[in-house]
DNA sequence: GGATGTGAATGTCTTCACAGCT
DNA sequence: AGCTGTGAAGACATTCACATCC
C-alpha cells in the first residue's frame, strides 16, 4: 500500500470517535460532511482520507456508519488487542496506567515497572509495580506490542535499549529525549512542553 | 510577521530544549548541523527555521548558544511567565499540576478545580483544590493565561463556555472532544488514544 | 437530487544548492 | 575553509470541481 501520511492517519483517528458516538446512538448512515463538521476539517478532506484506503460510501447515500466503523477500526489496525507495558511510575506513568480509555480501544496495560524500591510492590487497580529489573525475565518470551516510557530523562535511554533488544518495536515516549532506535523501531514522543509553547506563541504572535 | 506553520514552532521548542542543554554544558557555540542531529532533522531545516524570526548565526563560526537560546526563549513568548489553571483533578489533571517541567519554563500552576466534593479541599504539593463552581469568583478579575481541561468528555465544553466569557485566550483540552470556541480563543488538543493508534497503525501496515 | 470518489489545481512545507560573510 | 541565509526546486498535502453512481 502506498505511503499515507500521519496527518491522515491521525484525522482516521479522530473521525472513529464520532463514528463510535454516531454508533452507540443508533445513526445508520453519515455523510463526509457530518463527519467533517464534528472533527474541524472539510467533507473533501474526509472523503480523500477514507479513499487512501478504499471505497466505503454510497453515492448519493452516504456511509454506513456500521461498516465504516469497522473499516476504519480495521485500518487503524485496531482489529486485535495489544499488550502494554509501562515504565516508570511517576505521575505520567501512574496517570497512563489507570487510564481505562486505553483498554476501551484494545490497549492493555499489562504491566508497569518502576526503579524506586518505594513504588516497587505497589498495586494500581489490581496492576502490581514491578521493579525495572525484572524486564528481561518477564518479557524476553512475548515483548510487549507497545511500550510507554515514563521514566526520568537519564533513564529513558537505557531502557529503550533493552526493550529493543527484547524485541520491542513500538515506543510511546514521554521523556523529553530524542530517543535513538534501530530504523524498524517506531517512536511516538508526547512533550507537553511543546504543547505549552505552541500556546505561548501563540498567545504572543497575535 | 508573516505566518509560521506549526511544525516550524513545535521543532523551535524542541531546539530550546537541546540548546539549553548546550549552555548548561558551557558549550559558547553550535552549528545548525548540531542541532539538526540531536533533533532528528537536517541542518537547512534548522537554518530555514531560524531565519523565519531573523538572522542569529554568524557565516563560518554557527550560533552563539546564550544568544540563540535568548531568541527562541523569546521567539516561543518565553520572556515573561504564565499563569496556569487545571480543571478537572482525576488522573491527567493531577499528573499535570504536580508536574515540576511546567514552572520550570515559566508556566505556574496557579489553580486547581474538580466538581467532585471529595477531591475538593485536597492540598497538591501545597495547592487546594477547589470547588469547580467558584470558577467566576476566583478567576473574573485575572483569567488565567491558559487552562489545562482534563474535564470528564461530558463536562469539558461547559467549563469552556464559562472560561472563555471569562476571557481565557488559550486552552491545553485533554477531554476527547473538539471544543467549539469564538474564533480569537486557541486550543490544543492532546489525545492519547490519536497517539496510541498512529502506532497500531504504523504496527499493522509495514 | 444528493453525496461519493478522484484527477487537477492550488497551497504549503521541505530540501537543495550556492552566494556571501567571517 | 566553514557555515549561514535564502531563493528556487521539489515533494507533499489540501482544496476544488465535476463526472459518476445510487
Amino acid at each position: 500500500m502506498r505511503k499515507i501520511a500521519e496527518s491522515t492517519v491521525r484525522r482516521l483517528s479522530l473521525y472513529l470517535r464520532f463514528l463510535e458516538e454516531f454508533e452507540a446512538k443508533g445513526i445508520a448512515t453519515v455523510s463526509s460532511g457530518e463527519v467533517a463538521r464534528r472533527g474541524g476539517t472539510t467533507s473533501a478532506q474526509v472523503r480523500k482520507d477514507l479513499s487512501l484506503f478504499g471505497s466505503f460510501g454510497k453515492r448519493g447515500m452516504g456511509y454506513s456508519v456500521p461498516e465504516l466503523t469497522r473499516a476504519v477500526r480495521d485500518i487503524l489496525g485496531l482489529g486485535r488487542p495489544y499488550v502494554v507495558a509501562v515504565v516508570g511510575a511517576g505521575n505520567v506513568g501512574s496517570a497512563l496506567a489507570r487510564y481505562s480509555g486505553f483498554a476501551s480501544r484494545g490497549f492493555h496495560v499489562r504491566w508497569v515497572y518502576d526503579q524506586d524500591p518505594g513504588k516497587v510492590g505497589l498495586s494500581w487497580d489490581g496492576l502490581r509495580v514491578r521493579d525495572v529489573e525484572n524486564l528481561e525475565s518477564d518479557l524476553a518470551d512475548h515483548p510487549p506490542d507497545i511500550v510507554v516510557v515514563a521514566t526520568p530523562e537519564g533513564a529513558a535511554q537505557g531502557v529503550a535499549d533493552r526493550l529493543v533488544t527484547l524485541g520491542v518495536k513500538a515506543f510511546l515516549n514521554f521523556a523529553p529525549v530524542q530517543l535513538a532506535v534501530p530504523e524498524d523501531v517506531m517512536v511516538k514522543n508526547v512533550n507537553m512542553a511543546i504543547e505549552l509553547e505552541t500556546l505561548s506563541y501563540a498567545l504572543r504572535h497575535r
